[in-house]
DNA sequence: AGTGTCGCCTGAATGC
DNA sequence: TGCATTCAGGCGACAC
């Protein structure tokens, strides 16, 4: 489940493969995925240099000359593979797009649950698009600060663990980080949003800003493997404190889990949240 | 306006 | 064994 860190990856992944080629061909296997492909998508890349690859929230944006913006949103599912040219590839199952540079290499999007997006924008729209209109400041760039934070989270009624997970809070930071920065930050996920203040506030900003940033440097340093592997891009071995841990001791408790239960699944928001009680107050 | 719930979608895991 | 059910979750739509 890509957030941050693994489109991040996907996003440099892409780039030397992309940077300063042009689009040939676009072949799509349907005609939609969450949203409707963009019509004429071809026509309207081809003959347009890549001039750079950024990253907005979750998605992916490949810049083309004269402002035209592709937009890759990798869902739930997603993934991008990279076949290098006169390589052979055969189409596999929820294979949905193949894009055909000129250098011959193409880029493939494959995702079963279809919750990814691709879709077209131009350059000056980045802040009005309805994608982006609301979407608050990049937990890894100057504007996500404490005293920001602690604005946002003053009227906040829901939880700590929720109030995270709102793109308009803070973009980027999906359920397995919020659950890894909570734990980071010895802060319980049920906690009001608005009840976390002053040196706690500060702690939470640099414990997002370090889960997500040792997260791309994990997934960084796996990229040329993955390429060496078979061109996938951006699924990377992670090793989570909390998430996923249910019933398993945490690394700072020493305590009996046949007692405690160790770490604790709860249902927030309708998503699963794991976290220690010892830790987590 | 802020908050909570639902639906989209498929495959893996679980239940009977 | 095989069929049915449950669960996972980013995000937009919708209700209150």
């Amino acid at each position: 489940m890509p957030e941050l860190p693994e489109v991040e990856t996907v996003m440099r992944g892409l780039t030397p493969v992309m940077l300063n080629n042009k689009v040939s061909k676009v072949k799509l296997y349907r005609k939609d995925l969450r949203v409707p492909f963009p019509k004429n998508m071809e026509g309207r890349l081809a003959k347009r240099s890549i001039l750079s690859l950024t990253r907005r929230a979750k998605y992916i944006l490949v810049n083309f000359e004269g402002g035209v913006v592709l937009a890759i949103h990798l869902g739930m599912s997603g993934k991008v593979t990279i076949i290098s040219s006169g390589e052979r590839y055969d189409i596999q199952k929820h294979d949905h797009l193949v894009m055909t540079l000129e250098d011959g290499s193409r880029i493939i999007y494959n995702d079963p649950r279809r919750f990814g997006m691709i879709f077209m924008f131009d350059e000056s729209e980045l802040e009005t698009h309805a994608a982006f209109k609301h979407l608050g400041p990049e937990p890894l760039g100057n504007k996500f600060s404490a005293p920001y934070l602690m604005r946002a989270l003053k009227n906040k009624k829901t939880s700590i663990k929720q109030a995270l997970l709102d793109q308009r809070v803070v973009v980027g930071v999906g359920n397995i980080y919020a659950c890894e920065a909570l734990y980071q930050a010895k802060i319980n996920p049920e906690k009001q949003a608005s009840t976390i203040k002053g040196g706690k506030v500060e702690e939470l900003v640099s414990v997002i800003r370090d889960v997500l940033a040792r997260a791309i440097k994990a997934g960084g340093s796996t990229l040329k493997d993955y390429r060496h592997a078979d061109g996938e891009l951006g699924y990377f071995q992670h090793n989570f404190t909390v998430y996923d841990r249910k019933g398993l001791a945490c690394k700072d408790c020493n305590c009996n889990i046949e007692k405690t239960g160790g770490i604790q699944r709860i249902v927030q928001g309708g998503r699963s949240t794991f976290y220690c009680p010892r830790q987590q107050k």
